[in-house]
DNA sequence: ATTATACGCAACCAAATGGTTGCGTATTTT
DNA sequence: AAAATACGCAACCATTTGGTTGCGTATAAT
């Protein structure tokens, strides 16, 4: 089960708030990143590992700088994933009402 | 953005395996929920908790036991924000693909 | 009435997490 | 050539996390 660690990466204000950045097509380089989040880039940049080691998120360096991408396949599978939660507890809400209507028709 | 604990609850493989449970639909006191986990009950709820906290799920009291539900709304908000950050990724892809297109078409 | 079950509260512990500072190096800019 | 930029590595620190054990209490079963 490594899908938890999907939901582990977006479980953090700082994580989530440079996906949705990305998401949005923001400039995407590590220092451009760190903007605005209030921290050093040493500390968004432990953060971006986790990113990172999560295949959330892929780096590839162009020159001096590094440049940061989203990686989409992942943000898929995790929502693929809790869509199929969602299905499986409205078949559950389902059998339960076909098992009292069931029970109680007259 | 509270939206970051959401994913923070899911991040975790205890925790998701008890989401994953409910949503199954499997039997939902809390002991009951504590098995196959391999650890402690007390553990067991104290990551029940976390998930309480994120209003993932309700817990309700009957007797002597405890009766653990999904709250699904919790979930489609969780399923509707990746949704979100997928179409604003797409955007952005169609419109470089656009910027690409206008500036080389001949 | 006794025993067993399902639970809560609190103290405790090791390990992980989120962040910092200091310093070194490669690439650009001037 | 010198200065500035973008980055990596590593040590360090406080707090959070994930889990345990011990103990007490209310409800249910025998």
């Amino acid at each position: 089960m490594i899908e938890a660690e999907i939901y582990k990466a977006l479980g953090d204000p700082v994580r989530l708030q440079m996906v949705m950045r990305l998401a949005n097509g923001s400039p995407c380089t590590i220092s451009q990143l760190t903007q605005d989040l209030g921290i050093t880039r040493q500390g968004a940049r432990k953060q971006l590992q986790v990113l990172v080691d999560a295949k959330m998120v892929q780096l590839s360096s162009q020159g001096r700088e590094t440049r940061v991408d989203l990686d989409i396949a992942t943000l898929q599978q995790a929502h693929r994933f809790i869509a199929e939660l969602e299905r499986r507890w409205d078949q559950r809400l389902a059998a339960l009402k076909s098992f009292v209507e069931t029970e109680f028709e007259h």
